[in-house]
DNA sequence: CGTTAATTTGAGACCATTCAATTTCGGTGG
DNA sequence: CCACCGAAATTGAATGGTCTCAAATTAACG
Protein backbone atom coordinates (compact mmCIF):
# COMPACT_ATOMS: atom_id res chain seq x y z
CA UNK A 1 0.00 0.00 0.00
CA UNK A 2 1.62 3.17 -1.23
CA UNK A 3 1.54 6.03 1.36
CA UNK A 4 0.60 8.67 -1.65
CA UNK A 5 -3.24 8.01 -1.06
CA UNK A 6 -4.13 11.28 -2.56
CA UNK A 7 -2.96 10.16 -6.19
CA UNK A 8 -5.36 7.14 -5.92
CA UNK A 9 -8.00 9.24 -7.61
CA UNK A 10 -5.31 10.01 -10.94
CA UNK A 11 -4.66 5.99 -10.72
CA UNK A 12 -8.10 5.25 -11.16
CA UNK A 13 -8.66 8.07 -14.02
CA UNK A 14 -6.05 6.77 -15.54
CA UNK A 15 -7.00 3.11 -15.53
CA UNK A 16 -9.72 3.94 -17.06
CA UNK A 17 -8.15 5.31 -20.09
CA UNK A 18 -5.64 2.74 -20.77
CA UNK A 19 -5.62 -1.33 -19.42
CA UNK A 20 -2.75 -1.30 -16.32
CA UNK A 21 -0.67 -3.59 -14.60
CA UNK A 22 -0.59 -3.65 -10.98
CA UNK A 23 2.98 -2.13 -11.10
CA UNK A 24 1.77 0.14 -13.38
CA UNK A 25 -0.46 1.60 -10.81
CA UNK A 26 2.17 1.11 -7.91
CA UNK A 27 4.21 3.59 -10.43
CA UNK A 28 1.60 6.25 -10.19
CA UNK A 29 0.98 6.19 -6.47
CA UNK A 30 4.40 6.38 -5.81
CA UNK A 31 5.01 9.73 -8.03
CA UNK A 32 6.70 12.54 -6.40
CA UNK A 33 4.63 15.76 -5.21
CA UNK A 34 4.01 18.58 -3.16
CA UNK A 35 0.47 20.33 -1.75
CA UNK A 36 -0.22 23.25 -3.08
CA UNK A 37 -3.49 25.17 -1.54
CA UNK A 38 -5.08 28.10 -3.98
CA UNK A 39 -7.49 30.72 -3.13
CA UNK A 40 -10.48 31.60 -5.19
CA UNK A 41 -8.84 33.37 -8.41
CA UNK A 42 -5.47 32.47 -8.44
CA UNK A 43 -3.25 31.79 -10.68
CA UNK A 44 -2.31 28.25 -11.45
CA UNK A 45 -0.85 28.58 -14.70
CA UNK A 46 -0.07 31.75 -16.36
CA UNK A 47 0.04 32.55 -20.14
CA UNK A 48 3.51 32.26 -21.25
CA UNK A 49 5.02 30.45 -18.44
CA UNK A 50 7.70 27.89 -18.70
CA UNK A 51 7.75 25.12 -15.53
CA UNK A 52 9.39 22.25 -14.74
CA UNK A 53 6.27 21.39 -12.72
CA UNK A 54 3.13 19.56 -13.10
CA UNK A 55 -0.72 20.85 -11.48
CA UNK A 56 -3.15 18.13 -10.53
CA UNK A 57 -6.41 18.91 -8.90
CA UNK A 58 -7.19 17.28 -5.96
CA UNK A 59 -10.02 19.29 -4.61
CA UNK A 60 -12.17 22.14 -5.97
CA UNK A 61 -12.69 23.55 -9.72
CA UNK A 62 -10.49 25.71 -11.54
CA UNK A 63 -11.08 26.72 -15.49
CA UNK A 64 -8.51 27.85 -18.37
CA UNK A 65 -8.62 31.19 -19.94
CA UNK A 66 -7.65 33.37 -22.59
CA UNK A 67 -7.48 37.17 -22.47
CA UNK A 68 -7.80 39.58 -24.93
CA UNK A 69 -6.01 42.95 -25.73
CA UNK A 70 -9.71 44.64 -25.11
CA UNK A 71 -9.88 42.90 -21.57
CA UNK A 72 -12.24 40.27 -22.55
CA UNK A 73 -11.86 36.91 -21.54
CA UNK A 74 -12.97 33.39 -22.87
CA UNK A 75 -13.11 30.69 -20.59
CA UNK A 76 -11.59 27.54 -22.60
CA UNK A 77 -12.68 24.74 -20.61
CA UNK A 78 -13.56 24.07 -16.79
CA UNK A 79 -11.41 21.87 -14.76
CA UNK A 80 -12.86 19.18 -12.21
CA UNK A 81 -11.44 17.77 -9.19
CA UNK A 82 -9.19 15.16 -10.13
CA UNK A 83 -7.92 16.89 -13.62
CA UNK A 84 -4.41 17.32 -14.90
CA UNK A 85 -4.66 21.20 -14.96
CA UNK A 86 -1.45 21.44 -17.56
CA UNK A 87 -0.56 18.11 -18.50
CA UNK A 88 0.26 19.44 -22.13
CA UNK A 89 2.81 21.62 -20.60
CA UNK A 90 4.91 18.37 -19.30
CA UNK A 91 5.47 17.72 -23.84
CA UNK A 92 5.47 21.78 -24.94
CA UNK A 93 7.09 22.91 -21.92
CA UNK A 94 5.30 26.74 -22.44
CA UNK A 95 1.66 27.21 -21.34
CA UNK A 96 -0.09 29.05 -24.17
CA UNK A 97 -2.96 29.65 -21.51
CA UNK A 98 -4.17 31.03 -17.78
CA UNK A 99 -5.45 28.57 -15.50
CA UNK A 100 -7.31 29.72 -12.32
CA UNK A 101 -8.85 28.55 -9.40
CA UNK A 102 -12.20 28.31 -9.56
CA UNK A 103 -12.40 28.13 -5.73
CA UNK A 104 -10.52 27.43 -2.81
CA UNK A 105 -8.63 24.55 -4.21
CA UNK A 106 -5.27 22.27 -3.81
CA UNK A 107 -3.49 20.96 -5.75
CA UNK A 108 -0.67 18.16 -6.04
CA UNK A 109 2.38 19.52 -7.80
CA UNK A 110 4.25 16.91 -9.41
CA UNK A 111 7.62 17.35 -11.29
CA UNK A 112 7.44 16.98 -15.20
CA UNK A 113 10.42 15.16 -15.32
CA UNK A 114 9.27 12.34 -13.01
CA UNK A 115 5.76 12.35 -15.23
CA UNK A 116 7.66 11.95 -18.41
CA UNK A 117 9.68 9.53 -16.81
CA UNK A 118 6.94 7.44 -15.94
CA UNK A 119 5.89 7.88 -19.45
CA UNK A 120 9.31 6.43 -21.04
CA UNK A 121 9.27 3.71 -18.17
CA UNK A 122 5.61 2.43 -18.99
CA UNK A 123 3.83 2.45 -22.09
CA UNK A 124 0.13 1.94 -20.49
CA UNK A 125 0.45 5.26 -18.90
CA UNK A 126 1.92 6.54 -21.01
CA UNK A 127 -1.32 5.58 -23.42
CA UNK A 128 -3.37 6.74 -20.33
CA UNK A 129 -1.34 9.83 -19.94
CA UNK A 130 -1.86 10.76 -23.64
CA UNK A 131 -5.39 9.68 -24.08
CA UNK A 132 -5.98 12.35 -20.86
CA UNK A 133 -4.49 15.26 -23.23
CA UNK A 134 -6.56 14.05 -26.59
CA UNK A 135 -9.81 14.32 -24.67
CA UNK A 136 -9.30 17.73 -22.93
CA UNK A 137 -9.19 18.77 -26.92
CA UNK A 138 -12.00 17.02 -27.66
CA UNK A 139 -13.79 19.05 -25.08
CA UNK A 140 -12.75 21.74 -26.65
CA UNK A 141 -13.74 20.70 -30.12
CA UNK A 142 -17.05 20.95 -28.89
CA UNK A 143 -16.70 23.95 -27.17
CA UNK A 144 -15.80 25.63 -30.66
CA UNK A 145 -19.16 24.20 -31.55
CA UNK A 146 -20.83 25.61 -28.71
CA UNK A 147 -20.03 28.93 -29.32
CA UNK A 148 -19.92 28.85 -32.54
CA UNK A 149 -22.97 27.43 -33.36
CA UNK A 150 -26.09 26.97 -30.90
CA UNK A 151 -27.93 29.73 -29.53
CA UNK A 152 -27.97 30.99 -26.00
CA UNK A 153 -30.17 28.64 -24.24
CA UNK A 154 -28.41 25.35 -26.27
CA UNK A 155 -25.25 26.91 -25.18
CA UNK A 156 -25.60 26.86 -21.45
CA UNK A 157 -27.40 23.86 -21.61
CA UNK A 158 -24.99 21.94 -23.28
CA UNK A 159 -22.22 23.04 -20.77
CA UNK A 160 -24.23 21.99 -17.81
CA UNK A 161 -24.79 19.30 -19.44
CA UNK A 162 -21.29 18.43 -19.72
CA UNK A 163 -20.27 19.48 -16.60
CA UNK A 164 -22.92 16.77 -15.11
CA UNK A 165 -22.12 14.09 -16.93
CA UNK A 166 -18.34 14.73 -16.13
CA UNK A 167 -18.85 14.93 -12.17
CA UNK A 168 -21.10 12.21 -12.46
CA UNK A 169 -18.45 9.84 -14.65
CA UNK A 170 -15.63 11.60 -12.01
CA UNK A 171 -17.98 9.51 -8.98
CA UNK A 172 -20.66 12.33 -8.22
CA UNK A 173 -23.41 10.72 -7.35
CA UNK A 174 -27.13 12.07 -7.30
CA UNK A 175 -28.57 14.31 -9.52
CA UNK A 176 -26.91 17.04 -7.33
CA UNK A 177 -23.41 18.40 -8.09
CA UNK A 178 -21.32 20.89 -6.49
CA UNK A 179 -20.25 23.29 -9.16
CA UNK A 180 -19.31 26.71 -7.81
CA UNK A 181 -19.53 28.66 -11.20
CA UNK A 182 -20.79 32.25 -11.28
CA UNK A 183 -23.22 33.67 -13.55
CA UNK A 184 -19.98 36.29 -14.67
CA UNK A 185 -17.82 33.06 -15.49
CA UNK A 186 -20.70 31.11 -17.47
CA UNK A 187 -20.61 33.94 -19.66
CA UNK A 188 -17.30 34.09 -20.40
CA UNK A 189 -17.14 30.14 -21.03
CA UNK A 190 -20.17 30.44 -23.15
CA UNK A 191 -19.35 33.84 -24.99
CA UNK A 192 -22.28 35.79 -24.11
CA UNK A 193 -22.75 38.53 -21.80
CA UNK A 194 -23.26 38.01 -18.13
CA UNK A 195 -27.11 39.80 -18.46
CA UNK A 196 -28.08 37.14 -21.12
CA UNK A 197 -26.91 34.40 -19.33
CA UNK A 198 -28.85 35.56 -16.51
CA UNK A 199 -31.69 35.59 -18.46
CA UNK A 200 -30.98 32.48 -20.08
CA UNK A 201 -30.65 30.85 -17.20
CA UNK A 202 -33.93 31.93 -15.90
CA UNK A 203 -35.73 30.77 -18.40
CA UNK A 204 -34.45 26.98 -18.35
CA UNK A 205 -35.38 27.20 -14.45
CA UNK A 206 -38.68 28.22 -15.23
CA UNK A 207 -38.75 25.88 -17.39
CA UNK A 208 -37.97 22.98 -14.44
CA UNK A 209 -34.80 22.00 -16.32
CA UNK A 210 -32.35 23.22 -14.15
CA UNK A 211 -31.81 24.66 -10.51
CA UNK A 212 -28.82 26.35 -10.16
CA UNK A 213 -27.66 28.12 -7.22
CA UNK A 214 -24.05 29.99 -6.74
CA UNK A 215 -22.36 26.46 -5.31
CA UNK A 216 -24.52 23.75 -6.97
CA UNK A 217 -26.01 22.76 -9.88
CA UNK A 218 -29.09 20.46 -10.15
CA UNK A 219 -30.60 18.39 -13.17
CA UNK A 220 -34.35 18.52 -12.66
CA UNK A 221 -34.91 16.71 -16.12
CA UNK A 222 -32.27 15.37 -17.90
CA UNK A 223 -34.29 14.39 -21.12
CA UNK A 224 -35.46 17.91 -22.31
CA UNK A 225 -31.95 19.68 -21.09
CA UNK A 226 -30.25 17.16 -23.26
CA UNK A 227 -32.54 17.80 -25.93
CA UNK A 228 -32.23 21.53 -25.47
CA UNK A 229 -28.38 21.26 -25.67
CA UNK A 230 -28.33 19.19 -28.56
CA UNK A 231 -25.89 16.62 -26.39
CA UNK A 232 -24.63 13.36 -27.33
CA UNK A 233 -22.22 12.50 -25.18
CA UNK A 234 -19.68 10.59 -27.50
CA UNK A 235 -17.10 13.28 -27.70
CA UNK A 236 -16.55 12.91 -23.95
CA UNK A 237 -14.94 9.34 -24.69
CA UNK A 238 -16.24 7.94 -21.40
CA UNK A 239 -19.12 5.46 -21.61
CA UNK B 1 18.01 7.11 -48.73
CA UNK B 2 14.57 5.98 -48.27
CA UNK B 3 12.46 4.79 -51.17
CA UNK B 4 9.51 7.03 -49.21
CA UNK B 5 10.16 10.27 -50.18
CA UNK B 6 6.83 11.43 -49.46
CA UNK B 7 7.49 11.10 -46.03
CA UNK B 8 10.05 13.69 -45.73
CA UNK B 9 7.52 16.16 -44.92
CA UNK B 10 6.25 14.48 -42.26
CA UNK B 11 9.76 14.09 -40.63
CA UNK B 12 10.77 17.62 -41.21
CA UNK B 13 7.43 18.73 -39.44
CA UNK B 14 8.43 16.09 -35.99
CA UNK B 15 11.83 16.87 -36.31
CA UNK B 16 10.67 20.82 -35.24
CA UNK B 17 8.81 19.47 -32.70
CA UNK B 18 11.64 17.01 -30.79
CA UNK B 19 15.43 16.29 -31.47
CA UNK B 20 15.39 13.24 -33.65
CA UNK B 21 18.65 11.72 -34.27
CA UNK B 22 19.30 10.19 -37.68
CA UNK B 23 17.59 6.53 -36.86
CA UNK B 24 14.55 8.64 -35.75
CA UNK B 25 14.24 10.23 -39.22
CA UNK B 26 15.12 6.78 -40.88
CA UNK B 27 12.18 5.26 -38.90
CA UNK B 28 9.77 7.80 -39.64
CA UNK B 29 10.38 7.77 -43.44
CA UNK B 30 10.23 3.91 -43.52
CA UNK B 31 6.90 4.03 -42.16
CA UNK B 32 4.66 1.41 -44.03
CA UNK B 33 2.09 3.30 -46.46
CA UNK B 34 -0.80 3.48 -49.64
CA UNK B 35 -1.89 6.26 -51.20
CA UNK B 36 -5.14 7.59 -51.58
CA UNK B 37 -6.97 10.53 -53.35
CA UNK B 38 -10.00 12.01 -51.88
CA UNK B 39 -12.26 14.20 -54.22
CA UNK B 40 -13.52 17.38 -53.28
CA UNK B 41 -15.94 17.00 -50.09
CA UNK B 42 -15.08 13.48 -49.58
CA UNK B 43 -15.24 12.73 -46.01
CA UNK B 44 -11.40 10.99 -44.59
CA UNK B 45 -12.90 10.54 -40.99
CA UNK B 46 -16.58 10.22 -40.22
CA UNK B 47 -17.72 10.81 -36.52
CA UNK B 48 -18.50 7.10 -35.00
CA UNK B 49 -15.71 5.74 -36.96
CA UNK B 50 -13.26 3.04 -35.95
CA UNK B 51 -10.55 3.08 -37.91
CA UNK B 52 -6.98 0.69 -37.68
CA UNK B 53 -5.30 3.76 -39.51
CA UNK B 54 -4.19 6.93 -39.85
CA UNK B 55 -3.98 9.43 -42.76
CA UNK B 56 -1.76 11.78 -43.33
CA UNK B 57 -2.48 14.57 -45.74
CA UNK B 58 -0.35 15.07 -48.79
CA UNK B 59 -1.21 17.38 -51.04
CA UNK B 60 -4.40 19.44 -50.41
CA UNK B 61 -6.57 20.33 -47.80
CA UNK B 62 -9.32 19.38 -45.20
CA UNK B 63 -10.89 20.39 -42.08
CA UNK B 64 -12.61 18.80 -39.07
CA UNK B 65 -16.05 19.33 -38.82
CA UNK B 66 -19.36 18.73 -36.35
CA UNK B 67 -23.20 18.99 -38.06
CA UNK B 68 -25.70 19.62 -35.39
CA UNK B 69 -28.94 18.28 -34.88
CA UNK B 70 -30.66 21.35 -36.82
CA UNK B 71 -28.50 20.73 -39.96
CA UNK B 72 -25.84 24.20 -39.22
CA UNK B 73 -22.50 22.88 -39.22
CA UNK B 74 -19.19 23.96 -37.31
CA UNK B 75 -15.65 23.66 -38.84
CA UNK B 76 -13.25 23.02 -35.93
CA UNK B 77 -10.03 23.36 -37.86
CA UNK B 78 -8.17 23.57 -41.20
CA UNK B 79 -5.77 20.90 -41.78
CA UNK B 80 -2.87 22.04 -44.23
CA UNK B 81 -0.61 19.85 -46.64
CA UNK B 82 1.46 17.54 -44.59
CA UNK B 83 -0.29 17.30 -41.48
CA UNK B 84 -1.99 14.49 -40.38
CA UNK B 85 -5.51 14.30 -40.39
CA UNK B 86 -6.24 12.05 -37.59
CA UNK B 87 -3.41 11.49 -35.12
CA UNK B 88 -5.68 11.35 -31.99
CA UNK B 89 -7.46 8.27 -33.13
CA UNK B 90 -3.93 6.56 -32.60
CA UNK B 91 -4.87 6.63 -29.36
CA UNK B 92 -8.63 6.84 -28.84
CA UNK B 93 -9.25 4.49 -31.33
CA UNK B 94 -12.96 5.93 -32.37
CA UNK B 95 -13.28 9.49 -33.97
CA UNK B 96 -15.79 12.26 -32.19
CA UNK B 97 -15.97 14.61 -35.71
CA UNK B 98 -15.70 14.70 -39.37
CA UNK B 99 -12.71 15.48 -41.50
CA UNK B 100 -13.80 16.86 -45.23
CA UNK B 101 -11.65 17.21 -47.78
CA UNK B 102 -11.65 20.55 -48.95
CA UNK B 103 -10.90 20.22 -52.71
CA UNK B 104 -9.10 16.99 -54.70
CA UNK B 105 -6.62 16.04 -51.34
CA UNK B 106 -3.95 13.01 -51.59
CA UNK B 107 -2.95 11.04 -48.35
CA UNK B 108 -0.85 8.93 -46.95
CA UNK B 109 -2.80 5.83 -44.78
CA UNK B 110 -0.88 4.25 -42.37
CA UNK B 111 -1.34 1.37 -40.30
CA UNK B 112 -1.93 2.87 -36.56
CA UNK B 113 -0.22 -0.38 -35.55
CA UNK B 114 2.68 1.02 -37.53
CA UNK B 115 2.28 4.34 -35.68
CA UNK B 116 2.21 2.78 -32.15
CA UNK B 117 4.95 0.97 -32.51
CA UNK B 118 6.93 3.64 -33.37
CA UNK B 119 5.95 5.62 -30.91
CA UNK B 120 6.79 2.65 -28.57
CA UNK B 121 10.32 2.23 -29.85
CA UNK B 122 11.29 5.66 -30.18
CA UNK B 123 10.71 8.25 -27.52
CA UNK B 124 11.86 11.49 -29.68
CA UNK B 125 9.63 10.29 -32.16
CA UNK B 126 6.41 9.87 -29.61
CA UNK B 127 7.66 12.84 -28.40
CA UNK B 128 7.09 14.20 -31.63
CA UNK B 129 3.66 12.99 -32.21
CA UNK B 130 2.37 13.88 -29.12
CA UNK B 131 3.18 17.45 -29.17
CA UNK B 132 1.37 17.52 -32.80
CA UNK B 133 -1.72 16.63 -31.34
CA UNK B 134 -1.19 18.97 -28.38
CA UNK B 135 -0.49 21.61 -30.85
CA UNK B 136 -3.95 20.68 -32.59
CA UNK B 137 -5.51 21.23 -29.21
CA UNK B 138 -3.63 24.65 -28.39
CA UNK B 139 -5.22 25.44 -31.99
CA UNK B 140 -8.71 25.24 -31.31
CA UNK B 141 -8.75 26.53 -28.38
CA UNK B 142 -7.63 29.79 -29.80
CA UNK B 143 -10.68 29.10 -31.93
CA UNK B 144 -12.82 29.09 -28.51
CA UNK B 145 -11.72 32.28 -28.17
CA UNK B 146 -12.27 33.51 -31.85
CA UNK B 147 -16.07 32.83 -31.73
CA UNK B 148 -16.62 32.83 -28.31
CA UNK B 149 -15.03 37.01 -27.90
CA UNK B 150 -14.19 38.54 -30.73
CA UNK B 151 -16.77 40.05 -33.48
CA UNK B 152 -16.86 39.10 -37.25
CA UNK B 153 -14.51 41.63 -38.36
CA UNK B 154 -11.44 40.18 -35.78
CA UNK B 155 -12.62 36.43 -36.24
CA UNK B 156 -12.30 36.32 -39.71
CA UNK B 157 -9.00 38.19 -39.86
CA UNK B 158 -7.79 36.14 -37.43
CA UNK B 159 -8.38 33.00 -39.13
CA UNK B 160 -6.87 34.25 -41.64
CA UNK B 161 -3.50 35.28 -39.71
CA UNK B 162 -3.40 32.00 -38.61
CA UNK B 163 -3.92 29.75 -41.65
CA UNK B 164 -0.91 32.38 -43.55
CA UNK B 165 1.24 32.13 -40.51
CA UNK B 166 0.92 27.98 -40.83
CA UNK B 167 1.49 27.94 -44.25
CA UNK B 168 4.47 29.99 -43.73
CA UNK B 169 5.56 27.55 -41.37
CA UNK B 170 4.99 24.83 -43.10
CA UNK B 171 7.40 26.45 -46.22
CA UNK B 172 4.86 28.26 -48.22
CA UNK B 173 6.90 31.35 -50.02
CA UNK B 174 6.14 34.93 -50.09
CA UNK B 175 2.73 36.16 -48.90
CA UNK B 176 0.57 34.44 -51.25
CA UNK B 177 -1.04 31.24 -49.81
CA UNK B 178 -2.56 28.50 -51.98
CA UNK B 179 -6.44 28.12 -49.93
CA UNK B 180 -9.33 26.88 -51.77
CA UNK B 181 -12.02 27.85 -49.24
CA UNK B 182 -15.40 29.20 -50.43
CA UNK B 183 -17.39 31.84 -48.18
CA UNK B 184 -19.58 29.73 -46.77
CA UNK B 185 -16.73 27.13 -45.41
CA UNK B 186 -15.04 30.58 -43.98
CA UNK B 187 -18.57 31.06 -42.23
CA UNK B 188 -18.87 27.85 -40.69
CA UNK B 189 -15.25 28.23 -39.72
CA UNK B 190 -15.87 31.59 -37.49
CA UNK B 191 -19.43 30.78 -36.67
CA UNK B 192 -21.23 33.16 -39.13
CA UNK B 193 -23.70 33.49 -41.54
CA UNK B 194 -22.55 33.24 -45.45
CA UNK B 195 -23.99 36.78 -45.89
CA UNK B 196 -22.56 38.80 -43.24
CA UNK B 197 -18.98 36.88 -43.69
CA UNK B 198 -19.00 38.18 -47.48
CA UNK B 199 -19.97 41.46 -45.86
CA UNK B 200 -16.68 41.32 -43.45
CA UNK B 201 -14.33 40.55 -46.47
CA UNK B 202 -15.33 42.98 -48.65
CA UNK B 203 -14.34 45.50 -45.41
CA UNK B 204 -10.91 44.31 -45.34
CA UNK B 205 -10.35 44.06 -48.53
CA UNK B 206 -11.73 47.63 -49.48
CA UNK B 207 -9.27 48.91 -46.57
CA UNK B 208 -6.07 47.09 -48.08
CA UNK B 209 -5.67 44.43 -46.12
CA UNK B 210 -6.07 41.46 -47.56
CA UNK B 211 -7.24 39.85 -50.89
CA UNK B 212 -8.92 36.57 -51.12
CA UNK B 213 -10.27 35.01 -54.45
CA UNK B 214 -11.57 31.65 -54.51
CA UNK B 215 -8.45 29.68 -54.38
CA UNK B 216 -5.17 32.20 -52.93
CA UNK B 217 -5.21 34.77 -49.69
CA UNK B 218 -2.91 37.37 -50.13
CA UNK B 219 -1.94 39.18 -47.21
CA UNK B 220 -1.35 43.02 -48.11
CA UNK B 221 -1.12 44.72 -44.73
CA UNK B 222 0.43 42.49 -42.15
CA UNK B 223 0.65 44.92 -39.65
CA UNK B 224 -3.26 46.42 -39.74
CA UNK B 225 -4.48 42.72 -39.85
CA UNK B 226 -2.91 41.51 -36.63
CA UNK B 227 -3.85 44.51 -35.19
CA UNK B 228 -7.22 44.02 -36.20
CA UNK B 229 -7.32 39.97 -35.52
CA UNK B 230 -5.52 40.62 -31.79
CA UNK B 231 -3.29 38.01 -33.33
CA UNK B 232 -0.59 36.46 -31.29
CA UNK B 233 1.66 33.12 -32.74
CA UNK B 234 2.52 31.76 -29.20
CA UNK B 235 -0.33 29.23 -29.17
CA UNK B 236 0.93 27.95 -32.65
CA UNK B 237 3.86 26.81 -30.75
CA UNK B 238 6.25 26.85 -33.98
CA UNK B 239 8.53 30.21 -33.30
C1' DC C 1 -25.01 44.01 10.47
C1' DG C 2 -22.42 46.45 7.26
C1' DT C 3 -20.18 46.06 2.97
C1' DT C 4 -19.04 44.17 -1.29
C1' DA C 5 -20.00 40.76 -4.74
C1' DA C 6 -23.49 38.56 -7.37
C1' DT C 7 -27.91 38.43 -9.38
C1' DT C 8 -31.83 40.52 -11.43
C1' DT C 9 -34.63 43.91 -14.13
C1' DG C 10 -35.66 47.42 -17.83
C1' DA C 11 -35.24 49.77 -22.12
C1' DG C 12 -32.91 51.08 -26.25
C1' DA C 13 -29.31 50.25 -29.65
C1' DC C 14 -26.74 47.40 -32.67
C1' DC C 15 -24.47 43.59 -34.82
C1' DA C 16 -25.51 39.76 -37.20
C1' DT C 17 -29.28 37.01 -39.25
C1' DT C 18 -32.88 35.85 -42.43
C1' DC C 19 -34.97 35.72 -46.75
C1' DA C 20 -34.75 36.60 -51.50
C1' DA C 21 -33.02 38.18 -55.62
C1' DT C 22 -29.19 39.32 -58.62
C1' DT C 23 -24.61 39.08 -60.46
C1' DT C 24 -20.28 36.90 -61.19
C1' DC C 25 -17.38 33.04 -61.70
C1' DG C 26 -15.66 28.40 -63.13
C1' DG C 27 -16.23 24.69 -65.68
C1' DT C 28 -18.46 21.98 -69.52
C1' DG C 29 -20.30 20.66 -73.96
C1' DG C 30 -21.53 22.05 -78.50
C1' DC D 1 -14.55 29.92 -78.89
C1' DC D 2 -18.91 30.84 -77.22
C1' DA D 3 -23.29 29.42 -74.94
C1' DC D 4 -24.70 27.43 -71.09
C1' DC D 5 -25.04 25.88 -66.42
C1' DG D 6 -24.61 25.37 -61.46
C1' DA D 7 -21.97 27.05 -57.75
C1' DA D 8 -20.26 30.89 -55.45
C1' DA D 9 -20.33 35.64 -54.45
C1' DT D 10 -22.85 39.83 -53.88
C1' DT D 11 -26.60 43.10 -52.78
C1' DG D 12 -30.84 44.86 -50.34
C1' DA D 13 -34.15 45.30 -46.75
C1' DA D 14 -36.34 43.82 -42.67
C1' DT D 15 -36.13 41.11 -38.55
C1' DG D 16 -34.28 39.59 -34.25
C1' DG D 17 -31.12 37.82 -30.78
C1' DT D 18 -27.85 39.59 -28.01
C1' DC D 19 -25.49 43.60 -26.14
C1' DT D 20 -24.99 47.91 -23.68
C1' DC D 21 -25.80 50.89 -20.06
C1' DA D 22 -27.81 51.64 -15.59
C1' DA D 23 -30.11 50.88 -11.67
C1' DA D 24 -32.22 47.96 -8.16
C1' DT D 25 -32.38 43.91 -5.53
C1' DT D 26 -30.53 39.96 -3.30
C1' DA D 27 -26.94 37.02 -1.48
C1' DA D 28 -22.44 36.21 0.58
C1' DC D 29 -19.14 37.08 4.07
C1' DG D 30 -16.28 39.01 7.79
Amino acid sequence: MSENLHLAPLERRWSKLAPLTHDDREAILALPFRREVFAKDAYLVREGQQSAECTLLLRGFAYRQMLLRDGGRQIINFLLPNEFVDLQAAVLGTADHNVQSLNRSEAAIIPRSALLDLADVRPNVRTAMWADTLIDAAIVREWVVNVGRRDSRARIAHLLCEIAVRLRNAGAAGEMFDFPVTQEQLADATGLTPVHTNRTLQALRREGLIQLTSGSLRILNWQALREAADFDDLYLHQS
